[in-house]
Order: structure tokens, then sequence, then C-alpha cells
RNA sequence: CGGGGCGUAGCGUAGUGGCUAGCGCGCCUGCUUUGGGAGCAGGAGACCGGGAGUUCGAAUCUCCCCGCCCCGACCA
């Protein structure tokens, strides 16, 4: 039983001034958590118990699917990074220490590494496959900017998975039994979520899914189709265009194009020239990009800008990704800024790609490829081609869903939770293999799936509270039922007492306010702000041999004779 | 890393060259009060982020450093 009189526990009026999103200033106010340093955080009594719930929880799914909890120290030494590069490619988001010694050592960032070797120390049969192991672990990553309290820190509580199959099909099945297993868990933890398709990137693997809870203070953006359910990160968007079906135009036309650089000088140009009806949409933006130290052209319609994050999760491969600067149109005299268009491009040495907007067939104004020159009716397949289609452009709120063709809404969420097939990227730099049934020694296919645990408080704080404060689902609050005694004498406090006494046998957990000194007034707004989801008031009620059992989401009140109480609360409370 | 902002008691803040740094919350003592962040009286708590400088005089001006927040870049 949590008792307020002795609990480390103060809450706070205002606001802390260097928090800005709900779930920290919430957090802070209703004493769960304090801050040590930017992106660090301790954790106060009822804060700890929060995330040792939610923490219980995925345990507890993650037990049920059969995936086994082992543990590994968050202080690791450099060697096995140093075998898969990351101790390299980490960068400066590596916590890095040395020893007495002077030897390298960092803290776990993700560990991957770990349990391959794990895994390879321990096993070298088919016959071992396949396996899920997984651990509750803090990790360290130094990010440049930890933000929004506890949802982006740089010590955080996370639950890595790792599975370890022999082929692709038993990665498939792992992959399921994780997901199926998330769900569960997202589930439990009474979060509204969504599945949403992300890029592998360049680790190699196959698929990989998001688990992104929307809610208007996230950093993550993805698309929704509210018809379907379709459901994709930006970068993931698929652009689905039916294919070109008008006739094929006459032969390019140059035409006198002089001070339009820009795609609405260039509208407004055609329109007076040739008429009306065209729009920022008929005419071919040539973006030019150096990737890595080559120059690319990117075509998306005029009215479209590239995303540059789209594009580069797209170009496999390449680490670093720029628009042109005038340094670059300069060392290249046949790319007029402006001017430029894909129909000489092989000629001028730039690999193309285009958006799936520009299909074949498809015909456009574009630059001349000379100072104020433009032309007109130049045709993909008959006047360009690209080396491929890529998806570059920016995605907007009513662009179609890939598979069902409703325009889809943009939205923002925190990300969760990720699951991703891994490949045999890490196998393979640490010679993990096992020998199949032909006694010939097979690289293990693994995959990797984290649950962000500390974060997940922060999350389900910021989709429950409310103006008052924070609002818990019961398997989450640090309590299921918050007494509070009022009053000068004993007997409210004397009753509260023995009716904590009584639900704590029946197996609620209980926070009982036993405060002599403070008011009323301030032990309801305290339970308002702390959030436990039943409050019961034992006070002036008492004199008519009655309580007062409130629920802390909906507002509701109601008296209930203290004769039999307890079975009423009970039943009330396992009602949810 | 670029841009913006902020560091004054546990928390929120006022003070922008001049006396002993002010207020609210919280905390301690006493009395009163007890159904919506009570009242009165008394009290403790601050090397004004750190250092150097300018000045008769610096929380206040200048420079350097440190820390923190926000936007962007970055981010398994």
């Amino acid at each position: 039983m949590l008792k307020m009189s002795t609990l480390l526990l103060r809450t706070l009026r205002d606001d802390p001034a260097d928090a800005e999103v709900a779930s920290h200033k919430l957090l802070v106010r209703a004493g769960y958590v304090r801050r040590v340093a930017a992106g660090i955080y301790a954790w106060l009594p009822l804060g700890y118990i929060t995330l040792r719930n939610i923490e219980r929880i995925v345990r507890e799914e993650m037990d049920a699917a059969g995936f086994q909890e082992v543990h590994f120290p968050a202080l690791l030494p450099k060697d096995p990074y140093e075998k898969t590069n990351r101790w390299e490619e980490y960068g400066s988001d590596l916590f890095r220490l040395q020893d007495r010694k002077g030897n390298d050592y960092l803290l776990g960032p993700t560990h991957e590494e770990m349990f391959t070797l794990m895994v390879k120390g321990e096993y070298s049969s088919y016959k071992d496959l396949p396996l899920s192991i997984y651990q509750i672990q803090t990790k360290y990553r130094d990010e440049t900017r930890p933000r929004s309290g506890i949802i982006r820190g740089r010590e955080f509580v996370m639950k890595d998975s790792y599975s370890f199959d022999l082929d692709d099909d038993g990665l498939a099945l792992s992959y399921e039994k994780h997901r199926n297993a998330y769900i569960k868990t997202f589930d439990r933890l009474h979060m509204k979520y969504n599945i949403v398709s992300a890029v592998s990137g360049a680790m190699g693997g196959s698929r990989s899914e998001e688990f992104l809870a929307p809610c208007g203070t996230g950093e993550d953006t993805y698309v929704l189709c509210e018809k379907c359910g379709y459901a994709a990160n930006v970068e993931a968007m698929v652009t689905k265009v039916a294919p070109f079906s008008g006739d094929t135009p006459a032969a390019m036309e140059v035409f006198d194009s002089p001070n339009t650089p820009t795609i609405d000088s260039l509208v407004e140009l055609l329109n007076a020239t040739f008429g009306g009806g065209f729009k920022a949409s008929d005419t071919l933006k040539n973006v030019l990009l150096m990737a890595d130290d080559e120059a690319i052209s990117v075509l998306v319609p005029g009215d479209r800008e590239v995303d540059l994050k789209r594009l580069q999760a797209n170009l496999h491969g390449v680490e670093e990704l720029r628009l042109f600067d005038d340094g670059d149109f300069a060392k290249r005299p046949g790319l007029v800024k402006g001017y430029v268009g894909p129909q000489d491009a092989a000629k001028l040495g730039l690999r193309l790609f285009a958006d799936p907007r520009v299909q074949i067939g498809s015909h456009w104004v574009t630059g001349a490829n000379a100072k104020d020159k433009h032309v007109r009716f130049v045709t993909h397949g008959r006047d360009f081609e690209v080396e491929r289609f890529i998806e570059a452009a920016e995605v907007r709120a009513g662009d179609l869903c890939p598979e069902c063709a409703t325009p889809v809404v943009i939205d923002r969420a925190i990300e969760i939770g990720h699951i991703f097939q891994l490949g045999r990227k890490y196998a393979e730099a640490l010679d993990l293999t096992v020998l199949d049934k032909d006694g010939k020694p097979r690289v293990v296919t693994m995959g990797s799936y984290g649950i962000g645990v500390s974060r997940a408080v922060a999350a389900v704080a910021e989709q429950t509270h409310d103006e008052i404060g924070l609002c818990w689902p019961r398997e989450i609050a640090p309590a299921d039922i918050h007494i509070v005694a009022t009053g000068k004498d004993d007997q409210p406090f004397d009753v509260a007492l023995q009716l904590a006494t009584d639900l704590e046998n029946s197996g609620m957990r209980i926070m009982l306010d036993d405060r002599r000194d403070a008011s009323p007034g301030v032990k309801f707004k305290d339970s308002e702000l702390i959030g436990i989801p039943f409050i019961v008031v034992v006070g002036k009620a008492l004199a008519d041999g009655k309580i007062e059992l409130r629920v802390r989401k909906s507002g509701e009140k109601a008296e209930i004779a203290l004769d039999g109480a307890v079975a009423h609360i009970l039943k009330t409370v396992t009602a949810e």
C-alpha cells in the first residue's frame, strides 16, 4: 500500500519551465520523474512503479510468445562493434569511454552484436533453431538533440529481441510471431497505434514495420488511408499512377523564355504564349543533386518538391545527398540553372531518375539546357530515358492510397516499436553459422525487434491525459485505487485505512492519501494530477454511512454505502 | 552542427548600473481551519551558472567558458 503521508512525492502547481510537451509537464508535475541532465531522467516511486508495470506487461507478452529473456551489460567492450564496423558507423551518437588501462568501451546503443555472439557461443546446429531471445535493458545514445522529456532521451529503457533462423521462411515466421506479440502488448497497454511500413534501408533486410502511436507531439510523420487502413512511413509511401494513355505529341519544340528560371514564372509565360490552362504540374522540374560524388537529376512534376529524406531512403547506398550549389553548376557549364531539361542528360553525364508520375509516354514542358530557352513536347521514352523510377517527390495529404486509391491523410506519431528483418549482416560479420542437415555450415539469418519501454510511459501519458492531469489505464497506473481521506477527525482516516486494507486483501493495489495536514482541495487536485483510474473519497458523506467513488477518466461520481463498499468497488474496478 | 531563447532559494518568477535581491508555491513553528490547490503570525532557505574584465559601485555592462530549452540538420 502506498501511503501518501510517507511517499517520496511532491507535486508541483506550475509547469516546469523546461517542458514543452504534455507528457513531460505532467510527469514532472505529478512527481513521476525528475530531470538529471539533458535527456537523462530519474524515476521517483510513482514513476518507477509505472515504468515497471509497462515492463512487466512487455515481459509477460514476450514470454507468452515463447521468447527467452536474457540480460547483457550496458557497458560493453569495443571489439564486437569494431567487427561489424559500428564503432565507426555509429559516429558520435555512441557513448565511448576508457577503462584505467586505456581500453575502449561503449555504452550499448543496441545489442545486435552481443546477441549474435551469445548464440554463436552456445549453438552450432540447425536443430537449435529457430531461437528468439530478448532483454529489457537501458540503452545509451548520445543524441545530438534530446527532446520532449522522456520521449527522446539519451538514456532510455528498451526491450530488444533478436530472432535466429536458418532460412528466409523461418525468418518470416519469427517476424510474424513478433508482430503478433507486439500487437498483444500494445493492445494491453491500451495504446492507439498504427502498424506502418518502413523502409528497411541499407541494412539489407527485406521487411520492416513501425508501430506508431498517433499523437500531435510525435516526431514521426506517416501516411494513413482512413478507408482501407494502409499506413506507411512517409519514406516508404508508394505512388501509384494509372498508365499514360494520351497521344504522342509532335516533335520537341524550343521556345524563347527570357527571365523564367522558376516554375511559377514559366507557367505564367506558357499561359501568355500558348493560351490558358497550363498548370505547374504540366511542367517538369529537374532537381539536380550530388549523391556522394556523383551528379544526379531527379524529375518531378513542377508542382512537387523533392523530399530529400524519401529520396535518400530509396537511393540505396548513398551516404551523402545534397542539392546542387553554385559551385556544382559552375563545374558543369552544360547545365544552366533554371533551364535544365532531361533530353540531354546522357550527353551531360547525368544519371536520371524520375518520379512515377513522369510516366513513359507522358510529355512535358521543361528547360532547353540553354539560357532563356524552354522546350515543350518533351516525351518520356522518345526524348529521354531514365535509369529507373524513384519515390522522391514530397508526399501530400490527398495523394492517393496505393491500395485503394482513396486520398490519404498525413499524421504525426511517436514510434513505440519497430520490427525488422535484419538478414545476415551481423551473422556474417561475426561469423555466426550452424551446420545444416548435410553437415555444411550455413550463415544464420536474423531479425531485430524493439519496444521503447520508457518511451511508452510518455506515449501512454500523451494519449490518455486530459486538461487536469494524467489518466492511466489500470494495468499501467501506479495503483488501481486512490483512496482519499478527508476531515479533521480520526474516523475517516480509520475507515479509509480499513477500506484500503480490505481492498488490498482482495487483490487491489492501493494508494492511500492519509495526509492529516493537507486540505481536501489539495488532495482532490493531486488525485486528478496523479491519474490513478479510480478514486474513493472517505469524508463528509461518512455521516450518512456513505463514501464516494469516482472514475478519473469520465469524471463520474457516485455515493455508495460504506456497508458492502468493498464488493461494490471491486465490481466497478474489474468491470473496466 | 546552423538558427533562436534562457540560467536569480526545491519549483515558478520580479529585478536590465545604486541601500540589506523582491514575490508566489513548497518547507519549519504556533494558533485557527477541513469537500476543490485555507487564514493569521513568526521563521529557515540564494556565494544571482562559473571565470575574467569595465566601474567608486555589477544579478544588471563586456569577453570567455559551462549548462538547459525550442526550431532545423541528424537519429536502431
